[in-house]
DNA sequence: GCCAACGTTGGC
DNA sequence: GCCAACGTTGGC
């Protein structure tokens, strides 16, 4: 079962949010390399939820993916902040994935705290400018990330 | 608010 | 195809 980390600003989106509603379609990916890894979920895998752009950035808690990749309605939707001119209902580029509520981790794992882990150092989360959204997590990082709880 | 790092755009 | 300019991300 594959493990991924994506990425939000909980002032937009927080997992708080995705607690009350339970269940939530994971749309907006504007960046290719994060769609393609959108593209590689299947249903069952599951997902680190980190906040960011936010006062404490980190890991705040887990999902999984309900829903393979489909096309995201937002890019077609002029009444979207994520609308994309470019994106045609025919031939719509941007991908989205249905996400469900699994747990908070409570307090966030914090960047800080996840960039001074060794076995996270690949994580192209940790490194500086890093702007991917959606990456894949190994079972090592995982299974580290889980124990730092 | 600042700014470094990155991805995209568009002229040539 | 190169690369400068620009807009965005995201930590601090």
């Amino acid at each position: 079962m594959p493990y991924w980390l994506m990425k939000s600003e909980p002032d937009d989106f927080s997992i708080r949010d995705l607690e009350q509603l339970g269940l939530a379609r994971w749309d907006g990916v504007r960046n290719y390399q994060a769609r393609n890894y959108l593209r590689a979920m299947n249903e069952g895998d599951r997902f680190f939820f980190y906040h960011s752009s936010c006062a404490t950035p980190g890991i705040a808690g887990i999902g999984s993916i309900v829903r393979a990749a489909y096309p995201d309605p937002t890019a077609v939707d002029p009444e979207s902040p994520y609308f994309a001119a470019k994106a045609t209902e025919t031939n719509n580029p941007w991908s989205a994935v249905d996400v469900s509520f699994l747990e908070i981790i409570q307090p966030v794992l914090t960047l800080s705290r996840l960039k001074a882990e060794p076995a996270l150092a690949q994580m192209p989360l940790v490194h500086k400018g890093s702007r991917l959204s959606v990456m894949p997590v190994s079972e090592a990082q995982w299974q580290a990330i889980l124990a730092m709880r």
